[in-house]
DNA sequence: ATGAAAGCGCTAACAA
DNA sequence: TTGTTAGCGCTTTCAT
């Protein structure tokens, strides 16, 4: 297969014009229009095209004239490659690109990365709106998104004046986990937990630090958590949580053993992501803890993994989530904004929770 | 967290510069050249345009004037959503967004659907090169990619004029598999391969259309096959080769089916990707084959699903591969072009594969 | 069916 | 340090 050689754009549209001996317009209607023009004429223009090496108009000029760009941005939390790691990430990517596709549109991915502060690839996208997926409320590369005149939809974020969203009731989907444990008698406690702010903060968890988490997701799910076991009686305050910055089985493991360390009394291990209790499930079989008779282990997501693993979760629909999001920005058709959107989640029942050992419950249950 | 309203974009550099009774150039340097301007009139730049409501210099002109779009281009042979779907495809993204990221450049999915041969998408592309995955060597959207004055890399595919390629020595590393086949004692044996070419043919493979399939890596690893086999005195032509259009393990596992249902003589099925094998192993598993016993059973690519099966297959290091083709793109170092990367690949010897049923190797290895 | 004129919004020499 | 001058390459009324 042969390449024609260029290195510099050899040709531009005016160009071509000229050596054609016709306007501008009409070599433009040839490629856009191709009803404006005879059809001999647009033929002769496409064969000199060919024969100059003229690449067809510029996207980038065409995109400054007329005000699309024919894209859709993500402005992702982690690093750019983060998104291909983690199994609920890439529904939600999977979701967006299937509406970008039905839409002809290109999904630009933008580097965000957390560590600098680097808002520059924000301001750099030409993209025709954002969908930003998770990030900490106070992301400066979420305000620089905001920034922008263009549309945009937030996902598992709280709401912003004037700005669609979609996402569940995280806190909600919590609490009704925590009901069934409850339920089931668990009144003993840990909790793993995802980053909660942009610091890095490995380790246990002031109530203060839960309840000003900047990540909503995971303040949502805590919070559905202590209000559940508040009304039961559980002083939240007492009950050991731990974060992990990293976002990975082995970070789940550590986490949970730390949680295991403080007090080794409780009946359940609550995570707050399925790839947390899986770390945390591998830990507790390393401790020789049977699961679920000796311990109770939930995660949130429903990732495939997980369901794979037989864990107790919330499943929510993140490839709805990712269609959704794009299906809000695509649809531009101004409606009533901000448009918001909650879906629905599901209580798993797996093999991870049972109740507590030696309890009335664990009789009713069977062993 | 609120956002100032602004429906159309509402300001510009010339008239913010206007407003400050400044020049443009100005305006911009104190966006893009913060040096050039005393810190005090750079302040009320920038105060101003906050008070404007002025987002920054709008990136599309930026892009226009500077022909720099600060994003990579992404081409799949498939609906864009697959990529997500594919463990293979997603190890590639990763390693190419973790180059993108490390140069500060963007990814853009290119939607170029398969189906509809609109190259539209693939003229749109505001970027700055382009990488292609896998296409096949006569997909239309390849050909616009090549035409576009943009620098290029392809993924698995042959040599092209001018153009960088980054891959693996698919024909030799499926003939090692083969060999290890051979030194096994199999001769009967069964092919399951992906798509050869753009149009859809779930069934039976002529010799010809194997060698002339468009997709080079099913091509090169058939060719593989063929030689192995046939300088074992194997008559290649009666060899059972079902192709798949859908990449699933719904796919490898009729596929399978197929195979064994006409030759159910064979010792060895042989599938030209790990996906396909993991459905060939739950048909044998459905038919009371026990693998390896009864059927030796191989894959192709090394994903961490086949790992965990035991799969005896081929790894190649797909996330290296994203990242080599990444770095190549962005590495505009114009050396001696066109660049070619093969990366090496690894037989993986797991507990897929053993010598047929009754055969004197049988005994050497064991049962 | 084709052309002329008028920018889209910005940056980069080069001057002052 | 700041301004002037020229476009980057294209599309789009509005005429003809």
């Amino acid at each position: 297969m042969a390449r024609s050689m260029h290195v510099r754009r050899p040709a531009t549209l005016a160009s071509l014009a000229a050596e054609l001996g016709v306007s501008r317009t009409t070599v433009s209607n040839a490629y856009n229009r191709p009803d404006q023009l005879s059809p001999e004429l647009r033929r002769r223009v496409l064969e000199t095209a060919r024969r100059l090496g003229y690449p067809g108009p510029d996207p980038v000029a065409r995109s400054l004239r007329t005000r699309k760009a024919g894209a859709v941005g993500l402005l992702l939390t982690e690093n750019l490659s983060y998104a291909f790691r983690d199994p609920a990430a890439i529904g939600f990517l999977e979701g967006l690109a299937l509406a970008c596709e039905d839409a002809g549109q290109g999904l630009l991915l933008v580097p965000a990365n957390p560590e600098r502060e680097d808002v520059a690839a924000v301001h750099r996208a030409g993209v025709d709106g954002f969908v930003v997926y998770s990030v900490p409320d106070d992301d400066p590369h979420l305000a620089a998104v905001l920034e922008r005149p263009v549309p945009t939809v937030v996902c598992d974020q709280p709401d912003i004046d004037n700005v669609d969203r979609v996402g569940i009731d995280d806190q909600a989907a919590m609490h009704s986990l925590a009901q069934h444990l409850i339920t089931l008698g668990h009144r003993r406690v840990g909790v793993v937990c995802m980053r909660l702010a942009r610091d890095r903060n490995d380790g246990f968890v002031t109530p203060d630090r839960q309840a000003s988490a900047h990540f909503h997701v995971q303040r949502a799910r805590l919070a559905g958590l202590a209000q559940a076991f508040g009304s039961v009686g559980v002083d939240w305050g007492s009950i050991p949580v731990v974060e992990r910055f990293d976002h990975t089985t082995a970070s789940g493991a550590s986490a949970a053993a730390q949680v295991l360390d403080r007090d080794p009394q409780i009946t359940a291990l609550v995570c707050t992501s399925d790839i947390l209790a899986l770390g945390a499930l591998g830990e507790a079989q390393r401790r020789g803890l049977r699961v679920p008779q000796d311990l109770t282990v939930t995660g949130f997501d429903g990732i495939r993994e997980a369901e794979q693993s037989g864990l107790t979760t919330v499943r929510q629909p993140v490839l709805e989530k990712g269609r959704a999001a794009g299906k809000l920005l695509l649809d531009s058709a101004e409606r009533s904004r901000p448009r918001s959107v909650t879906l629905a989640t599901e209580l798993i029942h797996g093999t991870t929770a049972a109740p507590p050992r030696g309890t009335a419950e664990e009789r009713w249950f069977g062993p």
